[in-house]
RNA sequence: GGUGGAGUGGCCGAGAGGCGAGGCAACGGCCUGCAAAGCCGUGUACACGGGUUCGAAUCCCGUCUCCACCUCCA
């Protein structure tokens, strides 16, 4: 992993497939975000100055089917619905991109690529379309390991008369009735859905990068068809390459809008919190497919809770600490240098974790400490540092006074019963504040309480 | 038809010729007024059939099942 990244000296540069925003994320898309927001933590981790850069595919056909639907401009399903897409991010810790271009934003760059290609003898024309010609393109096929004479040709009936073989792909669709269009030297139209990921990682990171991502499912013919036109161009593009797996739905099927079984990433985050959300995205390795269900998010949010409690006693004990100081185990680093092995990864931190509590209870202090840091370290790199303070909400921070002070003042008179082996009524405000939804605890150093999360 | 991926203990999920990853659940113990948490201990699993090997979940051959992609996809 560590020598992968040598376009520029100290730069690692990634391009990473966003949203296409016909519709709110759902916990497959955010997946994606999530896996590469991992990888940018971890190569700046490992002392990289990342630039990451994540479009938007705000002009596309689904967008415009969707806007068609609702009798709506298309800028405002793809506006509405990029929104969703960041705060969905947000809420899930994903560091903001250095940039995030959208495709409307860049027709001159997509008209200036594409003359290129034109010039070039690897575009053609027809009728105010623009498509890229395969034939042209001896290695097409080559990331997917597709033969281009091995595929089934587009049922893409309207068009076809205009390709010089049905295999092409359009760079350029001349405009339809109700459709958005910008004028070009070929006639009012858009672009394509492939040719802006070519025009815009070379306006940001220039005409060789180190990283492209993407979920598995657009290897073929998105990035394929990406490559065709950069190379083309005359363009190195991307060295490496990393695909995510999808989420499917528990019966194994693709989460898909069409089939009804997608979880929206708002559904999700009312089911459990959103770090431990994340953890159930993070915690398999971003290549394997994730069978979505509600008992694999409770689990996860338990493991998650497990660190989290140390966290917290650790902090309680020893006082905060800086986590940019800790350590990373050596079983941390191989694993992630290792292709991003996360599952590795964190059964490296959970075997501090148990030191940690060990330690924790003996109240030895110098241990704790070192492994709360480190804890928090290895965390950090994931997006999981239970402290860190993107996970605070803000909610309820006019109310956190109020609840304090009354949980506290039902502890002090458990505290009084308990000392006078009352337990009946001990146990009766234990009981009554769990209805609440506080959860008590006794410790060494007293009683601990803390918000069920289950709600 | 072409291409790629997968099948691991009750569940999730790593690993990829010898040493039982890790988590969740369960059970026993320690601790505890009780509970919770924590710690200690308990599980010999790798789709099936052959083969190679001193040794196979891992390699080879065959079989079965599942999933995805093949111009909408994260």
């Amino acid at each position: 992993m560590r020598d992968f990244v040598s376009r520029e000296q100290g730069v690692a540069s990634i391009y990473l497939c966003g949203a296409t925003v016909q519709s709110p994320p759902h916990i497959g898309h955010i997946r994606s975000g999530v896996s590469f927001d991992v990888l940018r933590r971890w190569l700046a981790r490992s002392g990289y100055r990342v630039v990451f850069c994540r479009n938007v595919t705000d002009v596309e056909d689904k967008v415009i089917a969707k806007a068609a639907d609702e009798g709506v401009p298309a800028w405002e399903v793809a506006y509405r619905n990029e929104r969703a897409f960041s705060a969905a991010y947000d809420a899930l810790g994903c560091l903001p991109p250095t940039i995030e271009p959208r495709a409307t934003g860049h027709i001159p760059e997509i008209h200036a690529l594409i003359q290129r290609l034109i010039d070039a003898g690897n575009a053609y024309a027809a009728g105010g379309d623009v498509y890229f010609s395969i034939s042209s393109w001896p290695t097409y096929g080559k990331l997917s390991g597709q033969r281009p004479d091995a595929m089934v040709p587009a049922a893409d009936t309207e068009t076809d008369d205009r390709k010089r073989d049905p295999r092409d792909f359009a760079l350029w669709k001349s405009a339809k009735p109700g459709e958005p269009t910008w004028d070009s030297p070929w006639g009012p139209g858009r672009p394509g859905w492939h040719i802006e990921c070519s025009a815009m990682s070379e306006r940001y990171l220039g005409p060789e990068f180190d990283i492209h991502g993407g979920g598995i499912d657009l290897i073929f013919p998105h990035h394929e068809n990406e490559i065709a036109q950069s190379q083309a161009a005359g363009n190195g593009f991307a060295a490496y390459w990393l695909h995510n797996a999808w989420v499917t739905d528990a019966a194994g099927e693709k989460m898909s809008k069409s089939l009804g079984n997608s979880m929206l990433v708002t559904e999700a985050i009312k089911r459990v919190r959103p770090v431990e959300l994340r953890y159930y995205l993070v915690a398999p390795h971003y290549r394997s497919m994730i069978s979505a269900s509600d008992e694999g998010m409770e689990e996860a949010a338990t493991a998650y809770r497990r660190l989290e409690s140390f966290v917290d006693r650790a902090t309680e004990l020893v006082g905060a600490v800086d986590p940019a100081e800790g350590v990373l185990c050596a079983d941390f680093v191989t694993a992630m240098d290792d292709d991003l092995s996360v599952p590795r990864a964190l059964a490296a931190v959970h075997e501090v974790l148990r030191e940690g509590n060990k330690a924790l209870s003996q109240q030895d202090k110098d241990t704790v400490r070192g492994s709360l840091i480190a804890i928090r370290a290895m965390l950090a790199v994931l997006g999981l540092d239970p402290h860190d303070p993107q996970w605070r909400t803000g909610a309820a921070d006019d109310l956190t006074g109020v609840v304090d002070a009354l949980v506290a003042l039902a502890l002090e008179q458990r505290q009084a019963a308990r000392g006078r082996k009352d337990f009946a009524t001990a146990d009766a405000i234990r009981d009554q504040l769990g209805r609440a939804g506080v959860a008590v605890e006794d410790t060494p150093s007293g009683p601990r309480w803390s918000l069920r999360h289950d709600g």
